[in-house]
DNA sequence: TAGATTGTTAATCGATTAACAATC
DNA sequence: TAGATTGTTAATCGATTAACAATC
């Protein structure tokens, strides 16, 4: 297949963009599951509750071309987002506190899909280390030098309660990561290098307290 | 203790602004538990990493006035943050789906802490039903009816896989529901009067994989 | 008092939406 | 061909940031 991109500006994407992205992916996957050969940006617009300008115009930081009259071609489409997202290379990444959201996390399937391959878990319970939480190997906290040895690790997903989130935090500064997932309430202190991204689980219920 | 408020129009203030008010009130009240009385917008700002100017207009929707010079009587900011959000009062709520991400949730203290009672959680696995998870009994789809006599559960949390989100949703649309938090894949079909807040758990790696 | 901080009004910035020519 | 859809350029909308008077 004769895929035409155009160059791609991933910092030139907007967040509010970026965070639509595998929501777009997911739908077109589902399309070619289903033997679609190609969408329109009306018909995911449709889908996902959205205007078709916008899914034009976030579709367009991925570098797709569409055909006027026909829409996108599937294939092509997914390629590009996965592209984008860098999603088609595989992504080592390591959990730090097996709690029930880390395991949680662990079970995602949709990770595995997106490229994320998280080769440990991290756990301070001595029940917990040297078993298998849905497939992942969990270390004790004293591994972490043997873990991450010759591999590797770009992110770690830290699920920890608050009191230890930062200190266990510190403990991973230093061995070639470049992000933090951070599920914690807890605003992490990094050195420049490390981008963090805070998830709150409490904004999206925050959000349906006040909206409805 | 005296409240100086002013009215509070839930509707006006952005969401954005909406899902800041969580940290807000995550960061106030350990800053009481930590004995202060009174805090800064500029304190606030730099805990978070956000612009204190930022800071004075969220928390202005919420009704707070602060006094110059000083800041914001603490006790008064939690009230007025947990007022705002509806979070001073009882929300009942029920999960659906109780894998390893509705587990989660169910074992997530947060949200009891901001006034929601996961009342029941419902699974179709018969190794689960009659069992607690959490401290929450676990039901069989057929108990719905039951769960919800004679009791004003106003959302429930929808964690199940793609293929069952949408038919398994309809049958909580007769039962009073204002709300859905959707963690699944799903954009759900519902009727008027019911609004649904759609999470995405991949969105948030979809930024650091693009911004790192 | 001097100076830090609030809250309001105005300016800027950025994201969404609209308009429309190009095109298959 | 006629008409649906793309992609670009412009307009609008809304959120963030700046400026500053009021004040404790």
């Amino acid at each position: 297949m004769d895929i035409q991109l155009k160059e791609v500006d991933r910092k030139g994407a907007s967040l509010p963009t970026v965070r639509r992205l595998p929501a777009y992916l997911h739908l077109v996957r589902s399309a070619w599951d289903e033997g679609m050969k190609v969408i329109s940006g009306t018909v995911i617009a449709n889908e996902l509750g959205l205007e078709p300008i916008q899914v034009r115009k976030d579709l367009a930081v991925t570098g797709i071309v569409g055909k006027p009259r026909v829409g996108y071609n599937v294939l092509e489409l997914i390629h590009a987002l996965e592209n984008f997202l860098r999603w088609n290379e595989k992504h080592k990444v390591v959990l730090v506190g097996a709690g029930s959201l880390g395991t949680a996390l662990l079970g995602y399937p949709e990770f595995k899909r997106n490229g994320m391959e998280i080769v440990a878990a991290f756990d301070s319970n001595p029940e917990k280390v040297g078993k298998l939480i849905n497939g992942t190997p969990v270390h004790s906290m004293d591994a972490i030098e043997e873990v991450f040895k010759n591999r590797d690790i770009e992110m770690i997903i830290l699920c920890l309660p608050t009191e230890v989130a930062q200190q266990s935090a510190e403990k991973f500064f230093d061995k070639g990561i470049r992000a933090i997932w951070n599920f914690t309430n807890v605003k992490l202190k990094v050195p420049e290098g490390i981008k963090v991204q805070k998830e709150d689980l409490s904004s999206g219920y925050a959000v349906l307290s006040v909206r409805t």
